[in-house]
DNA sequence: CGTCTAATTGAAGCATCTCAACATGCGTGG
DNA sequence: CCACGCATGTTGAGATGCTTCAATTAGACG
């Protein structure tokens, strides 16, 4: 455990603050979190189905899925996260994980033991407010997720990946206008919403020529928001990303 | 609100119980929190899209399932909840609701100020983390679900429902032996999976003629334990609800 | 250059959907 | 107590969105 460098928390700290005030003492209380850094390759395991880390994983740099697979052999792409996301916040309570979390790109974690998160949830229990509204929020890209699975046509529901992607990475600051890094192939973007390479390869066809989006090179521009949005049905609220939550 | 009687908390404190250990001021504290009882018909609303309520909602008695509609007329069923849930946690953080909340057969909750509940995870920090738990196996229980809807055939991912289903009732003990209630029809339950009413009705008359289940007015019981898991690829860790939290 | 991964396209098959008809059961009003 | 209506379940037949298999192209990288 590194105890002498800073952790490089300024993505989490963004996020959390997008959710609520944080203090001056919790905020350096996160910056002083002892921890250890690791550098992970491109396609690489993080945590695997049925591990049971002693350590909370903060993803600094790079992408990382939750991904399980199924006897048959298909792949299930469950849920994707950015830099700022805690990746296994659940087994404070939860011992193993049932799943597998893997990178897409080459990605920089910190791994923060639980006893300092606990500790830290002790002396600042407004951060253990703020990550378990993040939960929450997650919990709601679930549920959009599995709309777009069970009820959306393929163009629909890779409209609505792309176009809930586009929006988090702005909102990380990693958006140069219309354009983003997008870190998935597609046969991951095929794996995440339940369809084959092929048709994922034929629909993305079809949005391209509908002028709506390009796609080279793991770099996505959108052409025309107002209709990529359209047919997705995509509304962003639940991202939770502006307004300080007023109440009735 | 109602301070005079007691809150009828005991679904929720024995789930919440199954999650670790909860002190005695804490269980008074849940049972003293002022409170409306509200009763609910069959197929009614409980909170609509875009709802601001002003209460925490404490599922008693029935059954409930959170859906959303897409512009082309489906219908999906994100989670379906038994009594002890609470169901709008996320609105203590979030001020909208981003699906309806609908009973699927007539249902009791209780109604608490969101200033109470604040109070009491002030006063006793432990529930708290034991609702935020909650969440986290709620997150576990939908991830399950996207795979179902995503990579499973109709015929697992039915099969996946009703194993997932009978274990959740058994714990919250309204399982009598393999016999339980099964509250939705056949079109909910397709609502569920992204399936259409006509291929559930034909994929359970292959699970009733393959001697794994029999479902006959609301009432579901299974046949065949083993059979019925192999076929889901079910295995019910993700539910938590035994092991005391092991650690590595 | 040769190798590997990712993207692309064609063709055929099938799991699931839609449309449509009919059966069953249950509550309600006459 | 019967008749009607409505929700739910059941079955048939035809349509289709998506899959699978297979082959080819294009880029990236040592």
């Amino acid at each position: 455990m590194n105890v002498n460098k800073l952790l490089p928390a300024a993505p989490l700290i963004a996020k959390l603050e997008t959710l609520g005030p944080l203090s001056a003492d919790a905020i350096s209380a996160l910056f002083n979190l002892p921890h250890a850094i690791r550098e992970i390759g491109r396609h690489k395991v993080v945590l695997q189905e049925s591990d049971q880390p002693a350590n909370i994983y903060l993803l600094l740099d790079g992408c990382v899925v939750r991904s399980t697979v199924t006897p048959n052999g298909g792949r299930q792409i469950m849920s994707l996260h950015i830099p700022g996301a805690v990746l296994n916040i659940q087994n404070l309570f939860l011992s193993r994980i049932d799943h597998t979390i893997s990178t897409l790109v080459p990605t920089t974690v910190a791994l923060i033991a639980h006893r300092d998160i606990q500790n830290l949830l002790e002396a600042h229990p407004v951060v253990g407010l703020r990550l378990w509204h993040q939960t929450c929020i997650e919990a709601a890209i679930s549920r959009k997720w599995l709309t777009s699975v069970g009820r959306r046509s393929a163009h629909a529901s890779i409209a609505h990946f792309i176009s809930e992607f586009v929006v988090r990475m702005r909102a990380a600051g990693r958006c140069e206008g219309n354009t983003c890094d997008f870190p998935l192939t597609q046969s991951e973007l095929g794996d995440a919403l339940g369809l084959s390479t092929v048709h994922v390869n034929r629909t993305m066809k079809k949005l391209r020529e509908a002028g709506l989006v390009t796609w080279h090179h793991q770099s996505l521009t959108v052409h025309n928001w107002e209709g990529l949005n359209k047919i997705a049905d995509f509304d962003d609220a639940y991202l939770e990303l502006r307004q300080p939550a007023a109440r009735d």
